[in-house]
DNA sequence: TTGTCTTGTAATGTCTGACATATCAGGCAA
DNA sequence: TTGCCTGATATGTCAGACATTACAAGACAA
């Protein structure tokens, strides 16, 4: 966090990346206190305001937390699972539904990866994971559930699978491949009998995981993503009949 | 992206979230200019800094690109996927190495899921694919290899892998589980067997994929993993050795 | 008519100085 | 001792100004 600033650029962009690199050596550790932005601006021979430009950027990263008052200031936060999660999501959203990237590309890779948790799901699952998973299988089955409800339902239950792996970094990991395409499922219109269908995929899955059963679990796994895959031509075909709705 | 804000918290906090659902809901469609700085400072009845502080925010993530001149302004950016996944690697990294994540969690998930690209690997990797991962195994046996230059082989070795599964999203989701854990696996000390032996299982692996065999991939695969704990394993001796270094 | 130069203009980038507001620490009085 | 008050210090915000950049349109010369 020194006061060169040689690169081209705008400062504020400099200087955060300044910060930023001082942050992750560890030259600033977490939760302490970064000068106030009056020294910085002194030190970096800016104005405050580009200094505040600078944290801005790293608030925006959930790289620091800042707090008013007399002994407040700038502080390195520690990126919350929680936190981090939710960006994962913002980011992976982003890229999906911005960059023209087709359901079936991003259908094929959650699935994929989806499917290779179900070993250690199957060897860890407790019975509170299996509890869980049936409670969303149980409301996925209410009368009167909107589509946008079954939808999150249905992450929901996809988000307990991989709960029952036992690992948070593959949890988190898998957050963000299955809540990304919310948005993208959200265009599917679920008919009762496509509910039923899914609902009896994700009951065979429990039951499959339930009894230990790996090869079960990743048959299931695999009619639902060819199942799921058939839905979402539905989108393309409707996409297709009305090309200007991009 | 209308003058409400009525939410509690900072202005420019609230703006860049007004903004940002304004990019997220189409109402601005992607290369769409926004209005000038000093337009939008008095729709949202606010100063011209405080809308630079929101915009700065949005061109942290990444979500807006700004150009000077008369022409000039900021502009919605569609994420490119280099682009997203440096954002990716740089939360992902986060995570791991300010949030206390032991190297066994980290590994266990990040080999879990590079397993499950295997099917799709097996099926799929072009001449190509397997020339690029046979050209990173020749590399990894060159002598005089620093323990980061053989590090950073490793990872362009899983990225190539991931790669051969011939589908972009997954590549950009496997490429924050493994670039993320470099600065953990640069920790590791690899001597010169350590070295040999997983050159061995890179290229065993690499034989198996190109007969399209899948289980014997996974075989070597968890083999790899098994091996990398085991490595990893020195790191957690080390560290219990000298309890201050944090 | 064409090509180049100049000028104008609108936008971001930055600075200065000030005020508003929140929070803590310490002093002071009941 | 307890509660309130006040000052200090930090961020949050505002206002106005100047610097810099890049494009566009007009002027001028070949």
């Amino acid at each position: 966090m020194q006061t060169d600033l040689t690169g081209a650029g705008e400062f504020s962009a400099q200087i955060a990346q300044s910060i930023r690199a001082a942050i992750l050596s560890g030259a600033l550790p977490v939760d302490g206190r970064l000068p106030s932005e009056g020294e910085l601006a002194m030190r970096f021979g800016v104005s405050r305001p580009t200094i505040r430009e600078a944290l801005k950027r790293l608030a925006a990263q959930n790289l620091i937390r800042t707090q008013r008052g007399a002994s407040g200031g700038a502080f390195v936060a520690r990126p919350s699972f929680e936190d981090s999660r939710a960006q994962l999501v913002s980011t992976a959203t982003l890229l999906l539904s911005l960059n023209a990237v087709d359901f079936e590309t991003a259908c094929e890779a959650r699935f994929t990866m989806e499917r290779g948790c179900l070993p250690m799901v199957c060897k860890r699952r407790t019975p509170r994971d299996l509890a869980n998973l049936r409670a969303e299988i149980a409301r996925q089955g209410t009368d009167g559930l909107s589509d946008v409800d079954f939808c999150a339902s249905d992450v929901a239950f996809h988000r307990a699978l991989v709960e029952a792996a036992g690992n948070p970094v593959l949890s988190w990991h898998m957050a963000g491949a299955i809540e990304a395409m919310q948005p993208l499922m959200n265009m599917i219109t679920y008919s009762a009998r496509s509910r039923s269908r899914i609902v009896s995929l994700h009951d065979g899955l429990v039951s499959a995981i339930d009894a230990g059963k790996v090869k079960a679990a990743q048959a299931q796994m695999d009619d639902l993503a060819a199942y799921m895959q058939e839905l979402g031509a539905q989108i393309r075909t409707a996409r297709n009949a009305t090309p200007a709705a991009i």
